[in-house]
RNA sequence: GUGGGUGUAGCUCAGCUGGUAGAGCGCUAGGUUGUGGUCCUGGAUGCCGAGGGUUCGAGUCCCUUCACUCACCCCA
């Protein structure tokens, strides 16, 4: 037997309704902020993420999907779906119609993760960017929009947490004091953290190793060294949750792990996927576009995970089975053909109708019937059909009626209320 | 990459100190010749993850391997 790879899944039937439901709704309340969508291929340069996310970054060091491609060099199944929607943004030139873009895409990412509850090496995202505004409204806005589509979604058990990370010009104050603070303090810190130190020592802050997180206890706060800009920025974006009424928890710790983040940064997460707890997280970032050799244009985007999100979903809603409208029971070479004519008559027309084609008693058809969740089943054998009449029976009341053979699929049609 | 757990019928699992496999659900056929969801009766289904070893004999012990899973890490 064949089995798929690794971390990979197989989204079946019964869970496809769900994830209808939440795309057709995420869609629905994009579009109504004004978002637009645009598909992207899954395939691209490696290099776009290793300038992006930065190379440093776990991600691309050793989660991504590469190969090489001849001579167009390293290629990579995408790992997150911001660098692409950017490199659209600058290839296509977008901005030079309106540097104002509002986007979403949905679809699969991939990363070679050791996969877990919540976690597989493809996975989805519903994602969304926002070029060409650099008001902290839009940041409010965004995670207002989020907890929209979740509060509809009946998702609750959930917190927001935000946090700013400042930019070019305050955050290299606030590493530096970092730094010569966990410099003395190396011993303390994970194996792990001390590679940070010289990499990327913001993500030393998140580190979930006890002995560390007792290190950095009393760590220096990008708060104290916020520029004015990035200051009045996050106070900003706080005050305008706080209009919407969104709830939300600052948290100085939460960094992130992509490297093209300033200012504001969030993430939403939920206590009901184990370890795996954010379904949702984003953030601005202002020097993205240019550092891709676009034009200066101010960004912030976020990914919700789809599967993630199905995932609590589907925990306090149960499966549902799509019931057939109408079931034929068909006994006989020729009550087969008529009943079989009228399936697809009804089909047609929107009604779903089946039949089964094998050869089988009254009785293991009417089981049939109701294990599909017919709501009407039509008993037509050949002996009915020459005296030129057929029963047509609700499940659900019990109710049998008798009606002409002639044209049984508009006969039925007219009788089903949907 | 590092740890822990688990691998027995389609599914969920039982199988104590080694003696050639069981339950529930599901599936299927019937319950006195046409009518389902409750109930009753019968039936099918397993290389007991794979390979090797110990033993008269292994699902049960030992080794190897693979898969799944949870957690670390990181993220959505």
């Amino acid at each position: 037997m064949i089995q798929l790879i690794k971390g990979f899944k197989d989204i079946l039937p019964e869970e496809i309704t769900l994830w209808q439901q939440v795309e057709t709704l995420a869609r629905t309340i994009f579009e109504d902020f004004g978002y637009r969508e645009i598909r992207l291929p899954i395939l691209e340069k490696a290099e776009l993420f290793a300038r992006s996310i930065g190379d440093t970054t776990d991600i691309v060091e050793k989660e991504m999907y590469a190969f090489e491609d001849g001579k167009r060099g390293l290629v990579t199944l995408r790992p997150e779906a911001t660098a692409s929607v950017v490199r659209s943004y600058i290839q296509q030139r977008l901005y030079a119609n309106d540097p104002i873009q509002k986007l979403y895409t949905i679809g699969p990412m991939f990363r070679k993760e050791r996969p877990q509850k919540g976690r597989y090496r493809q996975f989805y995202q519903i994602d969304a960017e926002v070029f060409g505004i650099e008001s902290p409204l839009m940041d409010a806005q965004m995670i207002f929009m989020l907890m929209t589509l979740f509060s509809r979604l009946n998702v609750s058990d959930i917190t927001v947490l935000i946090n700013s990370l400042g930019c070019p010009a305050c955050r290299p104050r606030f590493k530096e004091s970092l730094l010569s603070m966990l410099g003395s303090k190396k011993e303390l810190l994970c194996e792990n953290c001390n590679r940070r130190l010289s990499k990327n020592p913001l993500r030393v802050l998140d580190c979930k190793v006890p002995s560390c997180r007792d290190a950095v206890k009393d760590a220096p706060s990008i708060s104290d060294f916020l520029c004015n800009g990035c200051e009045s920025h996050f106070s900003e974006v706080k005050k305008t949750l706080k209009h919407l009424g969104v709830k939300y928890e600052i948290d100085k710790s939460l960094v992130r792990g992509l490297d093209y983040y300033t200012r504001t940064i969030f993430e939403i997460q939920t206590t009901a996927l184990g370890a795996q707890n954010a379904v949702a997280g984003g953030g601005r970032y202002d020097g993205l576009v240019e550092a891709l050799d676009g034009p200066s244009q101010p960004a912030i985007g976020f990914a919700i995970g789809f599967d993630r999100l199905c995932e609590i979903l589907s925990q306090n809603s149960p499966i549902s089975v799509k019931p057939v409208d109408v079931f034929f029971i068909a006994t006989g070479d020729e009550s087969k053909k008529v009943s079989f004519e009228s399936i697809c008559k009804l089909n047609v027309q929107g009604i779903t109708a089946d039949m089964d084609y094998g050869d089988r008693s009254l009785k293991s058809l009417m089981k049939r019937a109701d294990k599909l969740n017919a709501s009407f089943v039509v008993i037509a054998d050949d002996e009915a059909l020459k005296s030129g009449n057929v029963t047509l029976r609700n499940m659900n009341t019990k109710d049998q009626i008798s009606i002409p053979a002639a044209g049984i699929a508009e006969n039925i049609k007219s009788r089903i209320i949907r």
